[in-house]
DNA sequence: CCGTCTACTGGACTCGCGGTACAGTCAGCC
DNA sequence: GGCTGACTGTACCGCGAGTCCAGTAGACGG
């Protein structure tokens, strides 16, 4: 039918997954049914069970299947940001500029983030959903700290400030803004909240402008 | 027994609020059977249906509970705040200050927020807790725009700044630190956090310091 | 051409959980 | 003494997760 490149059953994978994370992002993981994605799929039961051994295992594919694009994005758009200004500190604000973009340019409003909706589900499967959360967490927070490693030797900041909770408050305004903007259905709330992120970055490096 | 003060059933309705909503800080809303719940506080199913007619009126009660808890926690705090200092710039800065200590003292690590609980599940019910959280971030919000326009009457920020995204930034934060600290098993994100808007409201309304 | 492996289909069945229905109970109040 | 509020107890339904297992179509290798 199709293109039949590696494996007949990496496809569906592939499909399962995909047609999971709209679902979830939309309704929640246990919002989401199992009966729902194979219709969706067009495959029985038996063909889900036969790729994820049960739900947690699904919830674990989705997740590492996020944090890869997730990191491609990710550097893609900071990559950009630094061929557009050789300046440490000012490709990092055109990268902060350009992921404030991205967010507001997203068609269905607010798609929420896969790891969030893990993190409040139940203890169970979270044991290895949570570290994989972690991981992806945490080098968020090595990468801006190093870069604002990077920004200090040129731009030393007038105050001491901690790099790991100001790399981590990337993260914090992602997750946040993406649960305001679920509960107020305003999708504006992130782009805003990464535009005021730069001016607090910008101003620690370069005081007032 | 004990008290029989107002109603009977009021005792009893509360005991599964709050029963309910340490299980589902623990393990999510989805994650949290009713069996359990009844089993805890010591009643039949047919006594919660009773006084609930579905799992989505236990969220919504839910809900009103913790939002007013929260008003006044926060009023208690944000007056003691001014109560030390009044100063209305100085006031604030140590209502954060008491606000990131109040998140650091917890002392199960991590609770989580009801609102972000639900936030995350599935459509149905949403419509009328969605609600509830609108009207509860849009509360902060107000409130902290207020409180800025009053500030910049006596210190007039150097740049312009969107009060409404500085007031929704505080909510962010608090949302956001509360899925970091559940992810990577760490209660001092969410304080950090704080501490961090603190220096950015302080930076933007006094200058350097 | 045969056997094996992969990637499924089909169907039957279990269990937990949300939710319904409804009859009965018991204590307090007018 | 009857009504109401706050339940108990039991039986039942449907859905969704997960199990078991038998069968099969197609690719692939010898």
């Amino acid at each position: 039918m199709l293109e039949k490149s590696r494996r007949k059953g990496d496809d569906t994978r592939e499909r399962i997954l995909a047609v999971a994370e709209a679902a979830v992002l939309a309704k929640g993981f246990a919002g989401t049914s199992i009966d729902e994605i194979i219709a969706e799929v067009g495959i029985t039961k038996s063909g889900f069970f036969y790729h994820f051994k049960d739900k947690s295992e699904l919830a674990k594919g989705m997740m590492l299947r996020y944090l890869a694009q997730d990191r491609v994005v990710l550097d893609q758009l900071f990559q950009r940001g630094d061929d557009l200004n050789n300046d440490p500190l000012h490709g990092f604000l055109v990268g902060l500029k350009l992921f404030a973009e991205m967010f507001a340019d997203l068609p269905g409003a607010h798609p929420g983030c896969l790891a969030a909706s893990f993190a409040y589900q139940d203890q169970p499967f979270n044991r290895d959903i949570r570290a994989l959360n972690s991981d992806g967490i945490l080098a968020w927070r090595t990468r801006f700290r190093e870069r604002f490693e990077m920004i200090a030797e040129i731009y030393p900041p007038k105050q001491k400030v901690d790099f790991d909770a100001l790399a981590d408050m990337a993260a914090t305004l992602v997750e946040g803004g993406l649960v305001l903007g679920r509960m107020l259905n305003d999708s504006s709330v992130l782009p805003k909240q990464i535009l005021l992120y730069r001016d607090f970055v910008q101003m620690i490096f370069s005081g007032g402008k």
